[in-house]
Order: C-alpha cells, then sequence, then structure tokens
DNA sequence: AAGGTCGCCAACCGCTTGTCC
DNA sequence: TGGACAAGCGGTTGGCGACCT
C-alpha cells in the first residue's frame, strides 16, 4: 500500500466538502465579483480566496460557460448554425476552434447543441453547398461556379494532406501545398467580430506582424503560383469551393481570385 | 392526476498539453 | 530532463422540465 502524500490527503479532503451540482446565484455573485476584481487567473486557488466550496475546476467552467461577459445565451441563428455544420465538416469535434468562430458562443454550448439538434438532422455540407450554389445562380450573371458535385470535396481534405501532394479533381495537375496550416487558413478568414482575426488563438497576429502575414505567405507560394499561371478550371474550382464552403464568399474571393 | 419517457443542457470527469522549476 | 501543476479540451452524466399515455 503506497503512503498517501500530504498533498493527495489535502486534495481528498477537499473533494469532500466541495460543492456540486448547479451553481446558485450566490455562488455565481461570489465568483463575478472576485474575478472583476482579481482576474481570471490561477484557478486552483481561486475558491478559496473567493469563499467558494467549489473545485477551481468548476469555477473556471462556470466563469466561461455562463458569467464572462460576451456569452450569447440560446437562440442559435439559422445562420451560426449554417457555420457549425461547415466548420465541423471541416474540423470535426474540435468544439473549441468551432467555438472560436462563433463570437459569445462556448465550445460547451457548440457541443450540446450539436449532439441535440445538429447531429440528428439529415442536413449534409453537400445540402448547404448546393442551397448557396442556388442562391448565387439566382443573383449572380456569372452563373455557377463550381457544381454542387465538386463541392462535395471540402477542406477536410485540404487539411488532412497539408505538406502533402494531392490531386485535384482528377486533372492530375499537382499543387504542392506545404505553406496553408490551420493558423493560416483561419487568418483568411474575416474575424467574425468585425475587427481582426483572433491572433492569440490563430497566430496570424499574436507576433504583432499583422493579419496580413498569412495572405502574403499564400500569395508568394505555390498555391498563388499555380493559380496565376495558367490557372485550370480545376484549380479556380477548388478556390472557388474553398470560399463557399466557408461562406465567406466575398472576403475569401478577394484574396484567392484577386 | 399521476407515473413514465424523452430531450435538453449544465456540470463533471478524465485525458492531454503547456509551463514552470 | 523530468516531475508537478495549471489550464484546456472533448466525452459523458445526471437533473429537470416538457410531453405522453
Amino acid at each position: 500500500m503506497v503512503k498517501k502524500t500530504e498533498r493527495a490527503k489535502q486534495k481528498a479532503a477537499v473533494d469532500i466538502v466541495v460543492n456540486r451540482g448547479a451553481w446558485t446565484a450566490e455562488e455565481d455573485q461570489k465568483l463575478v465579483d472576485y474575478v472583476r476584481d482579481h482576474g481570471d487567473k490561477n484557478w486552483r486557488t481561486l475558491p478559496a480566496k473567493a469563499g467558494l466550496n467549489r473545485c477551481g475546476k468548476s469555477c473556471r467552467l462556470r466563469w466561461l460557460n455562463y458569467l464572462r461577459p460576451g456569452i450569447k445565451r440560446g437562440n442559435i441563428s439559422d445562420e451560426e448554425e449554417d457555420l457549425i455544420i461547415r466548420l465541423h465538416n471541416l474540423l470535426g469535434n474540435r468544439w473549441s476552434l468551432i467555438a472560436g468562430r462563433l463570437p459569445g458562443r462556448t465550445d460547451n454550448e457548440i457541443k450540446n447543441h450539436w449532439n441535440t439538434h445538429l447531429s440528428r438532422r439529415p442536413v449534409t455540407i453537400d445540402d448547404l453547398n448546393l442551397k448557396l450554389n442556388q442562391q448565387v445562380e439566382r443573383t449572380c450573371e456569372r452563373g455557377p461556379l463550381v457544381s454542387p458535385v465538386a463541392s462535395s470535396r471540402d477542406l477536410t481534405t485540404l487539411v488532412d494532406h497539408v505538406e502533402d501532394e494531392w490531386v485535384l479533381d482528377g486533372t492530375a495537375e499537382l499543387l504542392h501545398q506545404s505553406e496553408l496550416d490551420m493558423d493560416q487558413l483561419f487568418a483568411l478568414m474575416p474575424d467574425p467580430d468585425g475587427g481582426a482575426s483572433n491572433g492569440s488563438e490563430f497566430g496570424a497576429e499574436a507576433d504583432g506582424s499583422g493579419g496580413e502575414e498569412g495572405y502574403r505567405d499564400i500569395n508568394e507560394g505555390e498555391i498563388s503560383g499555380a493559380k496565376t499561371e495558367g490557372c485550370s478550371d480545376a484549380q479556380a474550382g477548388w478556390d472557388v469551393d474553398l470560399e463557399r464552403f466557408m461562406g465567406y464568399d466575398d472576403d475569401l474571393a478577394f484574396y484567392f481570385l484577386d
């Protein structure tokens, strides 16, 4: 029998008295007051200092998901659902990344919404793209830029093949893709808040070099070269596919097709 | 009206990752 | 370099209200 360390004993003692279950309004107020005055650091010691019989983990979760400023509750819009479906198709169950593109939404809320609503709905990414194509066809004299069938190749393929060579639409044209990664992919997107992209999470601006760094990398790389030097229909299709996939038609069209 | 069932979602659990010493 | 700790993340659970029989 291994002798318990003092720390383990202390932890066990804390576990016995700690509150569990739903938070009361009084607990919420204590947590809000404490974080307002002292910041949201050191969750381990926060409960004792704030006078809460909760574990630090529970406090952190409560703050991040419900109490911190800017949290939206309920009423997920059709546009948000559309984006969740597209991002989930791209990223899988990476809820924090998905939530990062939906201002005011938490990973927990998106995860719950997906599991209770969207995962059961027989809507595919192709359905969304077909709908999008139909909208464009009605409003754009250029006609359909990419067929619904072509749109079935989504960005998951792109992500899965970063640093690999991969074939576009069976044309045997290889696009060696070594520069674009997830950080840059998100850096390409306009920030949903309307400001700069999320530098802390996606890196493009974390070093203060500006959000355009990612664009420059790509434009100087082989994607841009292949596109501008005898741009094939397949490559043009990929570009448009990318912009449509994410639903940022205008902005990405600027970066990829300008 | 009462008991059972189902769906939603807040909260918890366990694992992974990052940081510090 | 490795251990301890904090923080982050995704999966799962359990309470509760709504609905059904």
